[in-house]
DNA sequence: GTCTAAACGAGACGGTACGTCGTGTCTTCGG
DNA sequence: CCGAAGACACGACGTACCGTCTCGTTTAGAC
């Protein structure tokens, strides 16, 4: 009756943001200290939180932790466009190999991304909401490199950007060699020559 | 007098290889018309053979994808030490796309994947058995060309094979792009200028 | 205004009494035709309820039964204290005896006695819910009788009952002589000379 | 051709004796720490026999146990004719308390009796081969004594008998009671009046 | 001395039931 | 309307025995 914002005046108990927390929170400590997805029942043990509440707000613990992964990491994607194209997309790839070396990030993407391999659903949410944004972030620097002539014309920046993203990934679900310092540095020395002129 | 072989003498009856062939062959087809790991219980069904057969011999459905995969796709490993390196290891990359993208052994290793993600035994296995033989033999092939000068010396092998192959894997996993038929060719192409002088 | 009751204040769903009667009914028709105990799946199926069910809330199958024992025969305990003592002790085995031979009693207890000689929570609760509350209601009878004089001062109540009663058990376990009608009187007549001056 | 015994000539390997009563050994030992049968597989590991090899003579370990309690206990039933029959009969109830509680027999009886319970082929050699044996010598030990006017007519020897047995058995299967030392005697002094004149 | 049929050992196999766990839904009450 | 508590159906888990089977090996007696 008196709310006067355009919101669809809502009524009853407002939905609990400390509940909402303590579920992101809980669902990501449980997926760090076992290899396999939570359970509903745990996150809503560990969460001091009902089943129901759960169910009530999210399809699927993966949702719930992508969710939390999105809210902490929601960062390490924009960088200036003033900067050049190579020290830009350099900078972007080091981000996530630290991203998935030093933070729960990386463990927490491990879980989502075995998740998405049997799930649809999760798999479309993960990378629309994950990949894609970072995949068209260093797209448009590539763009931008080859509109300022600093890349090759002709050059496919889809492609590339697999090339430069597509190692860390491999290694983070692989397992065969450490995601080391250096990585960012490396992989972009062995694309540039074929990019530039 | 009786078994000269150096078989161990086997006692009681024989393993039924029928049975083998049938589960591995149920595991598979459920496998691809599911998105997630066929279950123990439906590979028995499908399969027409009882669950502790399966019990018995596999610990894990994944185990018995995995021995599916090898059993069928065991090939497009090896290739001529003659040709030269950058053909032979831009077959082996082709190789590798082709049969992710026309064959069962795609799908098969998504599930794989999956279940490697989730379960350490599985990625062990996974590792050691698909990923590291051909990693190694592409390494082997690197190694050629250094030690022969078609490669610059200071090129770090195992990046370069990681720079090649994870593209591939990535496309399979991800599915955000196509693994098209010159994937092989293009991602050779802009890996070389930087391995050779 | 609302519970004013001492109960505690039930949370949650309640149990569905439909569901505990429809188990309690369909493990005893399952007891009945079948002369081993039934399996907790078949009396899931033939109840139309979930095992898991069964399991929240007996657990074996034979305290299923011996609740449903209960539950029917409940009864033919309590006799009146104005009786003469052998009208009741008498009155007393016959009823039992007619209970083991022309009720579904008989066989459930068969069941419930095999269930018993095997697993030592069954016999507790076989010996603490069926028996022992016949044997002190009959050794309460002795004991007014020899309070009043009519049984003879020195007699051991229990033993005198065990006589009374074992027969009927024995025939019913060994099934080597039928529960006849006139057993409960023939045995009294039996045993009263010893017990009376 | 020239065996001349009434044997049918036996060709082939001999059944091995020790197998024999190491698997009756086994199977005793067995039932008497573990309150349910043992198993196949557990009989077949304690004797160091295959499971082949039991299933081949008899159809369940309760038939092991059986013949195992037969074999040693044969004894305990046949009594002097001359004596008295009140101590003749008290003599037998003696017997039986002595072996149900000092001896093996006791615990093999109660795991053969649940065995019975459920299966009637059981049931019916536990009936001929231990019961009936023992319930018919006591009863002509009483039509012995109905003939010579020691018993009074018209007792019904069978009635009789169950009831001086089958204290000794109720409190075996219920454990409700001990077996005392002078439960025999006891008993018998209850029924002894009532048919004698 | 062979020959041979049965006993025996080893182990694969199809079943059935077990008891547990996780899922997702539903029901009832309280804030 | 949110949320807690908990009943419930369902499906899969991995294990234990069951009883049957198919091999190969052993062995006492018949020839």
């Amino acid at each position: 009756m008196n709310s006067r914002s355009g919101a669809p005046a809502r009524r009853g108990r407002p939905r609990s943001p400390e509940r909402r927390r303590a579920i992101l929170a809980a669902a990501a400590e449980l997926a760090l200290d076992g290899s396999a997805l939570p359970t509903v029942d745990a996150i809503a043990g560990r969460a001091g939180v009902s089943r129901t509440t759960i169910y009530k707000w999210w399809p699927s613990p993966a949702a719930v932790l992508l969710e939390g992964l999105l809210d902490r990491f929601h960062a390490s994607i924009e960088f200036d466009d003033d900067l050049p194209v190579r020290t830009a997309l350099t900078a972007q790839v080091d981000a996530l190999v630290g991203l998935l070396r030093d933070t729960p990030a990386g463990a927490l993407l491990r879980r989502l991304m075995a998740a998405s391999l049997a799930d649809a659903a999760t798999a479309t949410a993960l990378l629309d909401q994950w990949l894609e944004p970072r995949r068209h972030a260093a797209i448009r620097h590539l763009e931008r490199g080859i509109a300022t002539g600093a890349v090759r014309p002709g050059t496919d920046p889809a492609l590339v950007v697999d090339l430069l993203f597509a190692p860390a990934y491999h290694r983070l679900v692989w397992g065969h060699a450490p995601l080391d310092d250096d990585l960012a540095e490396q992989v972009c020395a062995l694309v540039w020559p074929a990019i530039t002129t």
